[in-house]
DNA sequence: GGAAATTTTGAACGTTGTTCAAGACTATGG
DNA sequence: CCATAGTCTTGAACAACGTTCAAAATTTCC
């Protein structure tokens, strides 16, 4: 049978229907406005057929959490290095992909929050492909990582583009906190290149 | 009436028991585990009683951050100056308080989470009291950055500090996330001082 | 001491996510 | 093309949650 069954056709399609139910849903009220029986509503099905579809609402969270990844990831297109100066290129390179962050960020803040919002029961894991999606955020950080400092050990290297990368995250998630004052967005990319060039320069410096 | 009324004091009694009853249940089990009924059962107190006391759960979610952030500024100490060298004073100084957090956040993972993770419902405002008490987390990191670039305006070193802050949050948030590797805490610890210590650097670098 | 005011109580309400027996549908063999 | 075995879908029902509120208990005040 090389042809798909109905039954298979209809499972996708539901499925693709609630992913993207729960996509409006987040992006209009986050996390709390995906519901259940709102979802079910909308894609004109019953509360029960979501659960034949996904094992639960946190697998759905996490297929939307996928291609809010796919998204992002789709973004973060490393600018070309001029090859003039190869660590100007690489601070550029390091200013750029931390700006495309803060960008989308800024332009997708209820998805951007579930991707590390989402907190699961006690006891239940995080399946191992999210796990490794989201640990590929750091690995477009480590070329222009490379050029800024070659001397680095690729363990070493991999984590301070870990690291590197948690900054830059962190400065745009305290940024658009409502519990602070919310940071305008020019101020922001601000405030992210320059921390960025700081890294970059001191990281530099060291390993010099 | 000096003297408080029997009401009055069985009120603070109520609600400090509750306040102490919400931290050990989110030291246990994080947000989730604390729930209306557990509480009131913990306390002996009926589950409407808590509504006597704080308006809403979100209230009492408030009450225990402004806890935590008490618990975690008695660890904000500032390393005084040895005054030799101003400049490597001020890189101490910041490295220092940047291991203070991250002790702080290891130790007591779930109590610092909530400080952030919890969102309050549209349209719900947060106390400004919650927010000016946030946002002096900001301020020790002041003291060092002055130091380090005198040259700066308040107003941008203000904004400095914050994403100083920031920088070290994330840190510390990607380094004890569980969707991710889990840091080992040395590691994490050596990351946050190569990271500080190239901000430092890096910022000094631009201030000349 | 007793009336008025206040606080406490816990059953009840409205919403959640999730389940599961019953009914509707699909696939397959004759 | 039909009957039947298997599968999927349905939505009422369940458990657990935060929150409310009329009644009961307690406290306050003269």
């Amino acid at each position: 049978m090389v042809y798909e069954t109905k039954a298979v056709v209809r499972r996708r399609t539901l499925r693709d229907a609630l992913i993207a139910a729960a996509e409006r849903a987040i992006e209009k009220e986050g996390l709390r406005g995906m519901k259940a029986r709102e979802l079910a509503h909308t894609v004109g099905c019953a509360v029960g057929a979501i659960y034949n579809v996904f094992t639960d609402l946190d697998d759905l969270i996490f297929a939307v959490n996928a291609l809010t990844l796919e998204q992002l990831e789709k973004t973060l297109t490393v600018a070309g290095g001029d090859t003039a100066d190869p660590h100007a290129d690489a601070i550029k390179a390091l200013v750029h992909l931390g700006l495309a962050y803060t960008d989308y960020a800024t332009a997708n803040t209820r998805r951007w929050r579930v991707l590390f919002d989402h907190r699961l029961p006690d006891g239940k894991q995080v399946p191992t492909w999210y796990t490794a999606n989201l640990a590929r955020l750091f690995v477009y950080i480590e070329e222009p990582l490379r050029k800024l400092a070659p001397a680095l050990s690729p363990a070493r290297r991999a984590l301070l583009a870990r690291s590197l990368f948690s900054a830059v995250h962190g400065i745009v998630l305290v940024g658009l906190e409502e519990k602070l004052q919310h940071l305008p967005l020019p101020v922001l990319r601000e405030q992210v290149t320059v921390m960025v060039e700081a890294m970059a320069k001191g990281l530099a410096q060291d390993s010099k």
